[in-house]
Formats: structure tokens, C-alpha cells, sequence
DNA sequence: AGGGTAGGTGTACGCAGTACACTTGTCAAG
DNA sequence: CTTGACAAGTGTACTGCGTACACCTACCCT
């Protein structure tokens, strides 16, 4: 009999356990839905059980974390900087599309948990090994900013329709007037990127074009300002403007 | 006596009034501590009171949202695109940094809410007046993405320290070493970042320099593709890439 | 004078995170 | 074989949250 006591015996928790079905359960019904109450129910468990593997809520959603960030491919050998960071940022992105949360969990965290300052720091050795300078490198990393995630925050997304299609045609007649008399403009883009794809339902645009159309504009300016041997003349903070060292970005002290 | 109940009672709660409470107190608690319960004891006033002005708390955020956007000013007249759309968002960061919570609830919502749409609208009418294709446009919009709003997510913020100075030496000490072992580049950039201002407790880096620095690399790279009259050819996503029209970024399909 | 209505109130519900004291299962040492 | 320590899981309870719903009340318009 206590053997088949045993035998029915769930696998005991462990931190890792917690972690994977956290991230299995965000998956499934949302961050937003994520309770440690809801975790522990569907781990077969009191809430209470949770906290002895985690501390408290957020260092779970900080293990979530970096049980994605670990996920990221490291970064290919034996190939110049530029095609080196590419990759390794669209494998980011990669992984970050695989759950969706991850993007929000992430900026909302003031990251300091080991994987991604492990990230962070093998990302910013990418660009040393490729021949930056120091001080190129820090502006550069803080350019790039959260687009090292491979993600855009999607500011943007389908401004014409609530619900797609859900609603009576007469009434998206009806939003589609508000919105060519209130928001031109963005009327305007929006119908162009769309009737590309023929779609007005559907996604209006392209996320992983306008993607890669960012971050490769952003690494041929980090590649020309390089080939210059740009350096920050930290001069214009404390007198005139020096003569520009040839790289473009020299900003004027705009009296914040 | 009624007259002096009438001397003695409250103005009348208005959305305007909430609103106004609602942006002070998170100005002064905090995003993360402002609860409708909170809001309406500041407000002399039972919490569901509120709900007479506002429909529930999302919507409350929204109006707080606006409030500020409408702070943002207008774009200035008569002057070239680049300059229009950098001083713009110069003032915008202004708006957004007098309160620090602002970045956080424009990140959460789905922005929908009139005066965001109407800063977009306005945003993408400045590169339409400044000659920019309707195509360009959309692009160069999604590469600006959240710096339209004036903010970086300083996921950079001061690697090195927990609480800069309020720890004992020894164990910050010890934190240095750690960090010199695991993540020795990201050691070098914060060094190097931090004795050009002097301080070591303080902040590392001139965020305001590092966000113009950001802005005018975009810039600059949306400028150069205007002038080439760089345009998405879509082909590459139904055929082979086609001679690639003069511009820069050039998305290789990566295979998702 | 009367009644509709906008604005404020009181009570209550369900859900969240988690403190704290407890039992139970496991295994090593006596 | 007992014992007892320790890790893992439990139960109960507290506080705070957003907000539904029924109610009161003071004012304005007829």
C-alpha cells in the first residue's frame, strides 16, 4: 500500500519545475492571467507550496525570464560584427515571439537577474571583438536599446479596427469616417501598407520587415559612424561645438 | 446654517479634477502605488465615487495618458523635417520626463486613446510635409517606434551598483569583482562611461546624450534613404531580392 | 410642489500576494 | 529500530485591490 502511495506520488517540485510551468501556463492563458495561485492549481498544489522554491512573485517572473533569455542562440563564430549581431538579435527576437509575454515582462523588470546581464555583456563583446572602440560601444549598445530584445514595441498596430472583423459593417463604415476626418495621416499609411498584402482584416504590415528594416538602418549607421573612428567629444558638454569629427549624430544642447 | 454647509462643502468631483489628482499622486507616489482607493482618499471622497467620472481604472490611465501628451507641444513652423520632428520629440521627452510613470502606461496600453493617435497623426503628417513617400513614411515610423515619445528604456541603468551608495565598501567591493569575473565587457563600458563625468556612485551616463545620440543616427539614416528615394520593394517577399534600389537595409529573409 | 437626475455613499464580492504556524515524508545517525 | 532533524507541502488568515449594485440626497426644471 505504500508503495502504491508511491507509486501515485507526484514528482516533488523544484525551482525549475515552477519555472517551466510558469512559462508554459503564460503561454497558454497570458502574463496577465499568471496568479500564483492559478500557477499552483494547475502544478497540483496549495499556493503556499510555490514559495519554497521561489521567494516571491517577481523573482518568478524574473526566472521566467531568463528561462527565455537562456533559450537565445549564442552568438556565431567567424563572422564580421555586423552579421554577428544581426543574428544573434533575429534569434532573440526568435525566441521572444515564441511567448509573447516576454516582451512586457521584460520591460517591465529593472533586469539584473544572470541571463541577461550574461546577454547583455556578451552582446556588447560582439561589437569590442568587431573592432569598436569602448566609448562607440556604450552609445551604440544604448542606441539599439530594447531592439537588442528583437523587439519593437508595436506602437502602431492596426489603428483603424478595434475587433477585426467583429464588428457591423456599418458601424466600421462609420469608425473608418471618424478616423479619415480626425487622423488623416495615419489613415493614410495604414490603407497603404495594407492593400500591399490585399488584407484589411488582417495584420496590416509586415512586423518582421519593418523589423529588420530598423535594426538594419541602425547597424549601417553604427558601421559608418565606426568606419569614421566616430569618438563622442564629450567637449560639447562643457563649450561650443567642436568641429564635427565627420560622424552625423552631434547633438546641439537643445536646453532640456 | 445651510449656507454655511454650502460655504464648507467640496467642489464637485469632475473627470477633469480626477484626472488632475490622478496624474499628482503618481507624479508623487508612484505609478505602482496609485489604487483607486488611493486616488479617492486624496479626493476627500469614497472610492467609488470615481466611477461616476471615470468607467473603471484602464480608463483612468488613458486619461492620464492624454493629459500628458497634451502636453507635448505642437511642431514648430517652417522648418525643415528633420529639424521639425528632433525638436518635437526633444519636447515630448521634456513632457515625459517630468513624470517618470508616463513611459511605463504608454508602454502598457494598446494606445488607442485620441490625443495618442492624434500625436501620431501629427508625427507622420511632419515626414509627409517634408517630402517623404507615404511608404517611407510607414517604415520610418515603425524604425522610430517608442523614441517618437522622447524615452530609451535604460535597460543600461548603472549595471555595476545595487543601491549606488548604500552599501557597505567591502561588499560592494565584492560585487565589483563579481562583475570583473562574469561580465567583464559590461565592466568596460560602465568604467569607461563613468570617469568621464567624475562620479562613480552617481549616474553613469548622460542619458540625454545618449538618447539624441539614438534620435540623430535615425535621422540621419532616414535622410540619406529619402534622398536616395529608397523604396520597400516588396518583391522580396514573393521573389528574389531585385536590385536593391540604393538603400541600405536590404532584409535578407532569415527564415524566421 | 414634485419628481427626475447627477453625484456621492455603503456594503459586499472575488481575487490577488503572502505571513506564519502546522504537518508530513525522508533519510542519517545513534 | 528508533529518533529526530530538515526539507517539502498544507491551512488559515490578513491586507489590499477593482468594482457591482442598491441606496441616499441635493439640486434643477417644470
Amino acid at each position: 500500500m505504500t508503495q502504491q502511495v508511491e507509486a501515485t506520488r507526484r514528482v516533488p517540485l523544484s525551482r525549475d519545475r515552477v519555472l517551466d510551468a510558469a512559462v508554459a501556463l503564460a503561454d497558454e492563458v497570458g502574463i496577465e492571467s499568471l496568479s500564483m495561485r492559478r500557477l499552483a492549481q494547475e502544478l497540483g498544489v496549495v499556493p503556499m507550496a510555490l514559495y519554497k522554491h521561489v521567494a516571491n512573485k517577481d523573482e518568478l517572473l524574473d526566472g521566467m525570464v531568463d528561462a527565455i533569455v537562456r533559450e537565445i542562440d549564442p552568438p556565431v563564430r567567424d563572422a564580421g560584427w555586423k552579421c554577428v549581431v544581426r543574428l544573434r538579435v533575429l534569434s532573440a527576437r526568435r525566441a521572444l515571439l515564441r511567448h509573447p509575454w516576454a516582451r512586457r515582462v521584460l520591460e517591465s523588470r529593472t533586469n539584473r537577474t544572470p541571463a541577461v546581464l550574461g546577454y547583455m555583456d556578451s552582446f556588447i563583446g560582439m561589437f569590442l571583438a568587431g573592432g569598436f572602440s569602448v566609448d562607440l560601444t556604450h552609445h551604440v549598445m544604448h542606441a539599439l536599446g530594447s531592439r537588442m530584445w528583437g523587439f519593437t514595441q508595436e506602437l502602431f498596430d492596426d489603428p483603424a479596427s478595434g475587433n477585426p472583423a467583429a464588428m457591423a459593417p456599418e458601424a466600421q463604415a462609420a469608425v473608418f469616417r471618424e478616423m479619415a476626418e480626425r487622423y488623416p495621416n495615419i489613415l493614410k499609411v495604414a490603407t497603404a501598407a495594407r492593400h500591399d498584402d490585399g488584407s484589411v482584416a488582417g495584420q496590416g504590415c509586415d512586423d518582421q520587415f519593418e523589423f529588420e528594416f530598423a535594426l538594419d538602418l541602425l547597424l549601417d549607421g553604427f558601421e559608418r559612424l565606426h568606419e569614421q573612428g566616430w569618438t563622442s567629444q564629450r567637449a560639447n558638454l562643457v563649450g561650443g561645438a567642436p568641429g564635427d569629427s565627420g560622424g552625423p549624430p552631434k547633438p546641439r544642447p537643445e536646453s532640456v
